[in-house]
DNA sequence: TAAATCATTGCAATCGATTGCAGATTAAAA
DNA sequence: TTTTAATCTGCAATCGATTGCAATGATTTA
């Protein structure tokens, strides 16, 4: 009596197909194999194309874990956001993982919760993975940065983007963001606001000091002054910035346009709040927001925003790494921090003129 | 779009403290050293303690493509979804990081840009990786599944999600799409429309065959017909939904509602259109629309829509990955299909009554 | 024809961590 | 005191692919 069985469900005791097994089956040795899968020129021809015959047949691939192992690198790249699914990280990561793709390098991601304890965890667990390169966002309330020079001291290259810390001599990728929001703020000084409120986020984290900086300079560069009941800390989720705008717009003197340099949720609650006061948008009050997420369009009315071409920095970031690599033999010098100038968009909330 | 660059001097690789380097230094072998790190009882607990210490004085980091080599795992989830800057990959993506990084997990994340042929690829890659588990959201055109078989024979736990291949017996974690529709439809018959139109998407997708499927459930619930001309194929972007709209309200006898089973993308098309023609929503025209973007809270009139609850069924997927490994051992095996139930957002523009 | 070059191939070490086995030391039981 | 058990440690093999070196035979050049 004869029993085929077939084990459909657990295969995991299967043994997959190595080098040795094709090896064996052939009669040469594994390091012509190898060769031979590697495409190396050390191989005879004939040789080649039987070991890929071979290959295909056994259904062989490769151990990238042996292979890398070997190989002293990866070809891993290692990120770390504060969320995957914030609209502005994953475009990032989507970014990069298009560039890195057409590379052969993965990526492997991880999430911070803007919690620095748990960002730590994650760079190590990352340089345990052996990165060949960690990317990483700072979480809000990262405050020292030991385990960046943690990932350096391991001979990993680390890449920031856009919430750096600036005293880390790393290489970065930023938006201009004092820039960007000098000109969000002469945009609507221009079209006749006269009394405008800053929204800023936390101040711990370089965007937002730079955010303010920009605020302040465009009322510099317009003569006008800097009225300090019209800065709000902290307001940078969509429940804050209606908070703030309900204590704004209830001043004796209040504000008649708000930049909520935070985010396009905190420029929400704005506009919500107001539109729910009966206050008209944008004739009695201009506003602003920041990232340009998808929903500032479709708002009524649409919302004035800064768009951060958030795939384009995530491709950047990718590049700027494999450029990096092409440059590793020699001792000469490398770009350290790429700015991308981020662009206004102008929208119906601060449309008061034509 | 860049701008101001610095240089500064390309650093040098180091090489990275191994077990060899604690062993030799404490005079002692590089086993015990190992057993030390993983906390085996079969080391001196002195022992254990001067290893730690050690470790962490020269900033010891475990290899784990050494590890994992040697153990035959590699504790870590591939993970292919269409894109991951969608809203509700990578609401799955950040639910799926979450539980996996609580059992200490990594995932290595691939986007198969709606191609088979890139999808293909991707899993490749991931076997290559030695994933020890491979989690998947099929593209758009996915016809044949032998790559996804191909998992399978490589002994890798093969998890399916959303957009499934029925077919394949493998586990699944899926969203009750007609049950939703179901519920969708009847709430907009209850309301009192008549001619009730629907958008729906690629049919090769199981997904879309099931919304369909309650959409006439429904009909058939409340004797009313199935008017083919109110059918549109392959509406499931924003502008394939206007285009859509356009040609449903300029029929003889346009549809007074639309259910966009296909998305929430696609119901906005249809809600602009509606709005440029000037036909009033929900009075005129009911809307619905699928996901519950974010969006969808915004618009005015706000959007009827359906919850999937994307970060749970991350959540889901992970957790049946390492409920399936604790049962590894027993002999019993049940193909598991997870059904998350969705959830009707009633919202304004589907409300004729009260 | 002898010497030199070239193309192929195999051997064996290596990457770093893990683990079965055996030997050694110590503590406990007889 | 002897036997048995328990604890600790080291040796060496292993995971799978890669690569420097040496060896083989073939081809070319002098």
């Amino acid at each position: 009596m004869i029993y085929f069985i077939i084990f459909t469900k657990y295969m995991k005791t299967k043994k997959r197909t190595t080098i040795y097994d094709i090896a064996e089956k052939l009669n040469i040795a594994a390091s012509s194999v190898s060769r031979a899968l590697s495409n190396s020129n050390h191989v005879n021809e004939a040789t080649k194309k039987l070991v890929l015959k071979t290959a295909a047949e056994l259904n062989y691939k490769r151990n990238n874990l042996a292979s890398n192992l070997r190989k002293g690198q990866s070809k891993t790249i290692g990120v770390v956001v504060p969320f995957i699914n914030q609209n502005f990280f994953s475009n990032v990561i989507a970014g990069i993982e298009e560039a890195s793709y057409k590379k052969g390098y993965n990526l492997i991601i991880c999430q911070s919760n803007e919690l620095q304890s748990k960002e730590i965890k994650c760079v190590n667990t990352l340089i345990n993975q052996h990165v060949d390169c960690l990317v990483i966002s700072l979480a809000a309330d990262s405050s020292d940065h030991k385990h960046l020079q943690n990932v350096i001291d391991n001979g990993i290259q680390l890449i920031q983007f856009d919430r750096v810390a600036g005293e880390l001599e790393t290489l970065k990728v930023i938006n201009d963001n004092e820039q960007a929001s000098l000109e969000a703020v002469s945009h609507i000084i221009e079209q006749g606001y006269k009394r405008i409120a800053l929204l800023e986020g936390p101040q711990n984290l370089d965007i937002f000091g730079q955010r303010k900086k920009g605020y302040l300079a465009a009322l510099g560069k317009y003569n006008m002054p800097v009225l300090d009941e019209l800065i709000i800390e902290n307001a940078w989720t969509k429940d804050l910035g209606a908070e703030a705008t309900r204590k704004l717009l209830n001043l004796a003197e209040p504000p008649d346009a708000i930049f909520a340099s935070t985010s396009d949720f905190s420029a929400l609650g704005v506009l919500e709040v107001a539109l729910a006061m009966g206050i008209k948008v944008p004739s009695e009050l201009g506003i602003c927001g920041y990232s340009n997420e998808a929903f500032t369009e479709i708002t009524s009315p649409s919302i004035t925003t800064i768009d951060q071409f958030s795939v384009y920095m995530g491709k950047t970031v990718a590049n700027l790494y494999f450029q990096e690599m092409d440059n590793k033999d020699g001792t000469e010098v490398a770009p350290q921090i790429i700015s991308i100038k981020p662009k206004l968009i102008v929208r119906t909330s601060t449309k008061r003129n034509g």
